[in-house]
DNA sequence: CGTACGTTTGACGTCCTTCAAGTTGGGTGG
DNA sequence: CCACCCAACTTGAAGGACGTCAAACGTACG
């Protein structure tokens, strides 16, 4: 049972990132413009044009690159309160497509009504920026991964990855997560293939490092993960309350 | 003959990418804050709190990350023009190294003076906002440059994109350009071995894609070269009237 | 209950690495 | 002006991590 469009909702607030002064107001226009995605669907294609700035409040997605000749890179992953269209001011096209990786809902708030926020203070240009450094961090880091770890080490690291995002958001419980990902995506998000992916996480669980199965991961030794995957969590740039989570400090 | 400090300077505007009514008034600033880099010093260390925003005005720099175990993946190459820590406002700590490949002229602008220019208007916040979401642009499109694409085409790509953000700012003749990046640099931004890059290199020579030596670089062909390499501008969100450069359109 | 998708396995090939030894060339000092 | 030096570049041989191809197995869902 993956994230499920209400299931998990409850347990985490999609605007806590939001400046303290907006967040009732965004909260009230995401109501009134509430949105949902089958899984595998795309939300945004390389090349469209950004007219609103969408928020996931349920389910993952994620963004990636597609090469002309169909080679496809997978360059970050969406979680509930991430922002996924947040450059609408900023740029004239997109040059990235956006999937759903699981059944998705999300706010998509016109660029009109956040013009008009906008307008009240620059928090929330900040906000947006922060964001956008956030991502841009996490890129680098991905870059990293990609070009200098081994496949356990990058598969590990994306584990330590998301794994703390999710419990920064309170979606990790124990040791534990959904984990929707496939074996293809993990292949696409570390620049493996497939075949290699499934090799080298038998390799991982005969290590003890990490449980995966039926869309759920376990992390029985999240200290010995995160050294193995060389994992510092200081580019995610999370607040400071949640940076003791679990092994992870 | 690579940037030094003063030699290339003349022929670009630092200060164009500015908002126009800021820009008189950051020159002045950065008047006030000339700061000067031998090559292969370290502008910012990861972990070092941002304190100063600092715009680079002549030479080449990078940004890395460096494992625990000494591996270093450079991640950004940064361009007279280019902010280097636009992330004051919005990071505690930064997250990565700055290295000068060249010597370098920047101007050091203390944070307390960005500030005031801020209060003026938010115009100045959006640029930055559009900064890290172009730097973000990059680093995703890297991402896929080391995760999918061959040593041949991912070198061929680093070209592309180098080559054309120089012809941007006036940085390019014809089709060449200085070249200051040894090939292990080259191999630590493309996650190979500068054994490979150099083989690699060979072979795009020996195609009559570049032509490379005495830190100088040109490119015969480019359009061929741009094919080679999947290379699509659209990430790099150049103005306009930069888009016809050469072939690459 | 069948079908489609995800996972697993094996054999084999290759791109890239590793290690180790030259060679070239720009810069410096005698 | 030549001798020297060091960093950057080049070359070869051998090995390993990861890719490719193809088939079989498991499992969730209509």
């Amino acid at each position: 049972m993956h994230g499920s469009a209400t299931s998990s909702s409850r347990s985490f607030d999609a605007f806590a990132r939001l400046p303290r002064q907006h967040r009732a107001a965004f909260e009230k226009l995401a109501r009134r413009h509430l949105r949902e995605l089958a899984p595998r669907r795309d939300l945004t294609r390389e090349g469209d044009r950004p007219s609103a700035i969408r928020l996931i409040l349920d389910g993952w997605a994620c963004r990636y690159k597609q090469l002309p000749d169909g080679r496809r890179q997978i360059v970050h992953i969406l979680l509930p309160g991430d922002f996924c269209d947040a450059c609408h001011f900023v740029a004239e096209r997109i040059d990235h497509s956006v999937g759903a990786i699981t059944r998705l809902a999300y706010a998509e708030i016109p660029a009109a009504e956040i013009e008009t926020l906008i307008t009240q203070g620059s928090e929330l240009l900040r906000t947006f920026w922060r964001n956008e450094m956030i991502e841009a961090a996490i890129a680098r880091e991905w870059t990293a991964n990609v070009g200098q770890r081994t496949a356990y080490e990058r598969l590990a690291h994306l584990f330590c990855e998301t794994f703390l995002r999710l419990a920064a958001i309170g979606l990790a419980e124990d040791a534990s997560c959904e984990w929707p990902l496939t074996q293809n995506d993990l292949a696409d998000a570390t620049g493996l293939t497939a075949v290699h992916v499934n090799r080298t996480l038998q390799e991982l669980r005969r290590e003890g490092l990490i449980e995966l199965r039926g869309r759920r991961l376990a992390l029985p030794d999240p200290a010995r993960l995160r050294q193995v995957a060389e994992f510092s969590p200081l580019y995610l740039h999370l607040p400071a309350e949640t940076q003791h989570l679990l092994a992870f400090r």
